[in-house]
DNA sequence: TTGAATATTCAAGTGTTTTGAATTAATGGA
DNA sequence: TCCATTAATTCAAAACACTTGAATATTCAA
């Protein structure tokens, strides 16, 4: 996240070209969930022999399973190979102020287990050891046989670095402004390491177990304890320069409107997110902490939630504009630490300007739809990163 | 541009991996000027020989150039080659409504050649023909001893497709709603072939020849017919799914805020763009077609030219801490059809936000500086395009 | 039953990179 | 001035991964 010198594209050569090649083919294995030698052949440009060693290799490290032969017309059956779910696990780590969320998933990205650790401090020389020892426990439960471990996804509450957004947020942690995250935790776990903002974890995770599996170019609306937004287009993740990038809850919807924390007015964050619903509520007497609390306020039909909503859909409806424009997504998801029944009631609730480049014809999907929420959501997607690098090859390139 | 399909990504073999590496080679020559074998063996990770084979080839091929032997220290001074300027050449058109342009550049992106052509009529077999016939022109000066033609770049104005903001503009093309751009060009023309739109093949032209050579993600503004975006994000062009990615004049920057015709209110092209200019003007009685028109008038300090300018720099100024939030680049550039002494003094008169993140203490560039302006930059950013192919990697897809 | 179609394997060949030793040319210290 | 050291480059051989073409297995259709 961090970076210095200009990024250095690095030259490939058999043993790069290998690496490649497998993520090519486990990427159209998962995608398509089961296919033969030949037709993963057509698929990847490659020669049917080049097929069958990469096949032989992966199915040799159990990350692939040969299954049954399947007919389909003349000639021989092709033998179907699928992604093993077993076949590798992924940690993610999640980093608050006051606890670190820990979740390992399989190599599906689904759920294998989660845990909550509280914290005494965010600094970096208390976070990292409790961080250790709960990867550990996530891992002992396999015993003697633990799968490959293809590293852990980190997330942790941006922005990154010293910028004029810093110190604003309730969520920051203290300690870990001058620190390089990615280097303190990959010595400290010993396994590669991926540092991300939640938004972005949370996107790539909708993408690998959620309902953006199809989805190559998507904006994911996060609400944590702001508003965020993780950007996936073509395929690739957008972090901008310094990994800041999707700092959705700091665009101004309205010229001169509420003054937000940061020091702007008319932030969107001052109108829809978590903490705006919390205030708006709480000005109103009423508790809304939890999500549990707006679940059971909107089960009650609550007038005011019901208004806040109302209030909060015509900002949001501004920003998708403008994410539309901007983006040209083929949708974009809602998701994060909000119910979704309310997700659903504030999408109802948007009136989305009719002239963007997102209004087509052709649309297979409506423009805005409802993602994964829950409070576990960046801890799995830290780990879907890991999982999502396993499976889609990049430009490798050096710092 | 075009895509039903989703992408797939393919597998790579020796060939592809020379190609990369030619790629790579190519681009550290470019970006440090002049380099040793071993110099560039280290700065890819490939060893001495395969530097030397790949050399080899490009030099026998005339793309680079064998310069003296250089002392540094003790060892072998190592022979410094260069990127040759004349090694090859790229084709750029802008295919506007009335008229077509025309560009020619040398491998280096530099210009060699612009001419424009009137257009009897927008229609693909009419356009089709006479920048065929154009491209012939502009290679013709060579006479019989014609470089490798690397490619033509295409910038026609967006949005591609029929979407929500088709039929507003009035630079758009009639007749091609529901063509496909990419694929009767290269028929026309026998060559490779890249369409994108105005913004940001002026977003490649600024990295290529212009002030961002430096820089891996920036945000460049466009002044064109309308407003235009062209995202570089970590060295990737940032395209969105259908290639409409940057609408950023329609980008709503005042809720209930002037009518644009789009339909919207408050679009950012209302208030900040040639249109914008052209009508607060006319309004008070003066001309500014021309680009010209708006240089005299500010050479002439016209009170009303720079009331707008003020007018203009808050919504402006708004929008930047839009993208400086959402895509956190390393600058934002503004460029396009605008004097370059007004676009200076638009940016002085910018009331940026002090809360985004980009106001980093680390900043060594302005966080808006001015980019190449002059009608000819898409044109030339097309061609641009071209160059940038070849110089920069990427992973193969396939529709 | 036979021939065409398709998947897969076998064996050899090709392209590109890597490795290790040899060569060339400059520096710096004796 | 000479010689060991350092660094770039080349040479020759080996390694790696993919491609090609022929052979084999299995199914469908005539």
């Amino acid at each position: 996240m961090y970076r210095d010198a200009p990024l250095k594209i690095i030259g490939s050569n058999a043993e790069r070209t290998r690496l490649h090649n497998r993520k090519v083919v486990l990427g159209h294995l998962r995608s398509q969930g089961k296919l033969g030698r030949a037709e993963l052949a057509r698929l990847t440009g490659l020669s049917t022999q080049a097929m069958s060693n990469i096949i032989a290799e992966l199915e040799g490290e159990g990350l692939i399973l040969a299954g049954e032969r399947q007919t389909k017309g003349r000639g021989l059956p092709a033998v179907q190979y699928t992604v093993n779910p077993q076949g590798a696990v992924a940690l993610g780590i999640e980093v608050r102020p006051n606890a670190i969320l820990c979740a390992l998933v399989n190599f599906l990205g689904d759920t294998l287990y989660t845990k909550r650790t509280d914290l005494e401090s965010s600094e970096p020389a208390v976070v990292l050891p409790v961080v250790k020892a709960a990867c550990d426990e996530a891992l002992s439960s396999f015993g003697e046989h633990v799968p490959p471990v293809l590293g852990a996804g980190i997330v942790m509450p941006g922005p990154f670095g010293r910028v004029g957004l810093s110190g604003t947020g309730k969520a920051e942690l203290v300690g870990w402004d001058d620190q390089d995250p990615h280097a303190l935790f990959e010595e400290a776990l010993q396994m590669p390491v991926r540092v991300e903002n939640d938004a972005t974890a949370a996107a790539i995770a909708e993408q690998t177990t959620g309902s953006a599996t199809e989805l190559q170019s998507f904006c994911f609306v996060y609400f944590g304890t702001g508003l965020g937004l993780g950007v996936i287009s073509n395929g690739e993740i957008l972090h901008g320069a310094f990994g800041n990038a999707g700092e959705l809850g700091h665009v101004v919807v309205e010229r001169g409107g509420r003054l937000c924390s940061c020091g702007n007015r008319g932030c969107l964050e001052t109108y829809t997110s978590r903490m705006a619903v919390s205030e708006y509520l709480q000005g109103r007497g009423k508790s809304a902490e939890s999500q549990k609390d707006l679940s059971d306020l909107l089960a009650a039909n609550d007038p005011d939630l019901d208004a806040w909503i109302s209030e909060a859909a015509g900002p949001l409806a501004q920003a998708i504009g403008t994410l539309e424009n901007l983006f040209d997504p083929e949708a974009i998801i809602l998701g994060g630490a909000m119910p979704p029944e309310l997700l659903e009631q504030l999408i109802e609730r948007l009136d989305l300007f009719e002239a963007t480049v997102s209004v087509r014809e052709d649309r297979k999907l409506p423009r805005v739809v409802r993602g994964t929420s829950g409070w576990m959501t960046a801890a799995l997607g830290a780990a879907a990163l890991i999982i999502h690098d396993t499976y889609i090859p990049s430009i490798s390139k050096v710092a």
